[in-house]
DNA sequence: GAGTGATTGTTACGGCCGTAACAATCTCCT
DNA sequence: AGGAGATTGTTACGGCCGTAACAATCACTC
């Protein structure tokens, strides 16, 4: 495995430069919010692209199908808008994620007898062997991650992660 | 400001709930992978399309075309090469990129003396002052992400984030 | 100096996502 | 029973992003 510093990657000689520059800037600059959300963002973005390249991409499907059909495979049958509501994306989106893997064979759509307005997505037998292969492969990648950090790091990581996430922001009022 | 418990967050309860499941079964599932690459792409997603909807948008611009004026205000007139490179991104997304803030007057493309091929990207006066103006509103609405963390957790998590960067794994060798 | 190979920016195409608007349906209150 | 209001899924539209292919230009070697 090839040895490569910080210094020798753009993107986090940029951050250090960029929280350089604001940290000589009065308020509301401020440089250590910058670097948290600037990495945060950031990480993210590449995990997302990795993923996507490495593991889904080649087996000819994309991420968000994967994530979807993740759900379906441990929640079993489910409507749209609650899909939406857990992956706190619009309902539009669901309908348009569905629509792909229901041309692809992978979910189909089933009516649900109490609610005629309803619907509910459901893995195929083929869907579910993909979220299967899918899945080992995916996690993986997802392993190799973070083998920089120990697994206390690695626990610490996902518990400040998590308090950011259930104490989030109040949209704004209505 | 309204008490909201984690059980009451349908994200955070799907979560916790597919956490246990993966528990149950047998390798290559890693409950602590899934829980740590979730929250981190979950947290990351939910910030992205506040920041989007709740600072930038109501401005008339978007979040990508923020980032990238961002970094020209800190580097000055910059090619779309150099751009695409610190930010992890396509050359293709950059021009598009480009393209929409130089119809909205925000970015301007100059040609550079030295090489017939390339451009530089710049910001209008506009451009700058709504950079100053975005930037002001984002910082408040990052720093209002984090209150949940102590300044030392703040710090603790930027470097954790910063060490899974600088180690990130390599492509699939050609 | 000529030619091969690399680099730069662009275009075309498809997938993802949000907002807004819409019809169909359900809920609930009177 | 009936009607106002909410909910569900869909469609239309625009923005973002990647890959692939392309022309123009540069760099480097022979």
């Amino acid at each position: 495995m090839r040895k490569t510093s910080a210094v020798e990657r753009p993107d986090l000689k940029y951050a250090a430069y960029a929280r350089e520059r604001l940290a000589a800037m009065p308020p509301p600059a401020d440089p250590e919010a910058f670097s948290l959300a600037y990495h945060l963002l950031h990480l993210s973005y590449l995990v997302v692209a990795d993923l996507e390249s490495q593991v889904h991409r080649p087996r000819g499907w994309t991420l968000p199908g994967f994530r979807l059909m993740f759900k379906l495979w441990l929640l079993g049958p489910t409507q749209p808008a609650r899909l939406a509501e857990i992956s706190a994306m619009s309902r539009a989106a669901v309908t348009n994620a569905v629509n792909t893997l229901e041309r692809d064979g992978l979910v189909e759509r089933r009516p649900v007898p109490d609610d005629r307005r309803a619907v509910e997505a459901a893995l195929t037998p083929k869907g579910e062997q993909a979220v299967r292969e899918a899945f080992a492969d995916q996690t993986r990648r997802e392993q190799q991650w973070f083998t920089a950090l120990s697994p206390d790091e690695r626990s610490v990581l996902t518990d400040l992660l998590v308090r950011v996430l259930a104490n989030r922001p109040q949209d704004t009022e209505t």
